[in-house]
DNA sequence: ACCTGAACACCGTTCAAGT
DNA sequence: ACCTGAACACCGTTCAAGT
């Protein structure tokens, strides 16, 4: 309930927004009797973080670790980004919980199956990891050093990086200037699965 | 000054802590004061964010891209890990400026050099902060779910992990308990420059 | 050009007193 | 068990009036 009506003040208002005064004013109840069922706004924000977590959905295995591997980082892209505004919490929230380990349990066990040795996996699952929580988060602050999307955006930026002076920066603007989300998102995933993949079969 | 104000700020109290207020007590000045030289608190946090990137030192380029590479990433995380509190300003905030573009430039200099055509090497490039941000930003928040350091933490921490009843979890829990930044920095960085200089080869 | 008192519209949170 | 008035110690920011 009280999750509830914070991730709508974060659909809504974004997320710099939500106060357990906003939370209070939706549910049409004082602010301090939120106190009453939760914390304070840390915990909130740790509850709103979890729920979002929890959509995630088991992927079925296949023969492929590859194609389970890109499964896997697609769904945790689907939830990340069901709420945009509340992205950064899932993506930067340090969660102890059974819903933040369920995802890594899925990772561990593709790993297991392609018979990469324990100590192995837990590092290439961190790597793996990172690289998606990198490129999410620069996913939903739509960077403007990483390009536009819209063609005005482009053509501004591609002029802006121009004026830096700067020659590789120069020679590749047309490519800095625009960011396709799926395609950027496709191509990150495809080079780090590849990457433990090709880690895995060194150890086979 | 205001920014070396606001950095000093964060290093004793925190970035919660940093507030105009703050920075105005520091200075001996009146808070209001401040918007006569800067627009506001979101101005002054990119501010901050900039003068610290600014710092990273150019790498002398070698004839080997891998060490190039590392050693781009390796003065990245010492620009940093600098200031930890201020940490999660460099690595998230958005900079247009050019001290946001240098260490962009350094990379693509490292990848034109390597053979790679520009378009490949904007998304080489963007796979590789993508991941050198995920690894940082781990890195200084000391995320529990990715182990601690510390031999009590790391006890229990292990014990939470096997309380999940997942099995692969449960399998690796020594592994996942245990966080050494510099380790884990280095494993990370060696697979993404690999996988980026395998790239780089396939393209020659 | 710079500073600041008064002021506005907010925050998170505690606690004693109420039902 | 739950709610809330009063209260505290904060925020960022504007603007008119001062030097």
């Amino acid at each position: 309930m009280i999750v509830a009506a914070a991730i709508a003040v974060i659909d809504s208002e974004g997320i710099a927004e939500l106060s357990m005064r906003a939370v209070g004013r939706i549910l049409g109840v004082d602010p301090k009797s939120l106190y009453h069922h939760i914390d304070g706004k840390e915990e909130l924000l740790d509850a709103v973080a979890e729920h979002l977590l929890e959509q995630m959905r088991a992927i079925e295995p296949t023969r492929s670790p590859e194609r389970d591997l890109r499964s896997i980082a697609a769904e945790f892209r689907r939830v990340a980004l069901a709420h945009p505004q509340a992205a950064p919490l899932v993506l930067t929230r340090q969660l102890a919980s059974v819903a933040g380990l369920a995802p890594i349990e899925a990772v561990l066990d593709v790993l297991r199956r392609a018979g990469v040795p324990d100590r192995e996996s837990v590092h290439l699952l961190r790597t793996l990891v990172a690289g998606l929580i990198g490129t999410l988060l620069r996913e939903v602050s739509a960077s403007p050093t990483f390009g536009a999307s819209d063609l005005a955006g482009i053509a501004a930026r591609e002029s802006a990086l121009n004026a830096a002076r700067l020659p590789n920066i120069a020679r590749a603007r047309r490519q800095l200037a625009r960011y396709d989300s799926d395609q950027e998102f496709d191509y990150a995933v495809k080079l780090m699965v590849d990457m433990v993949s090709a880690r895995a079969k060194d150890r086979t």
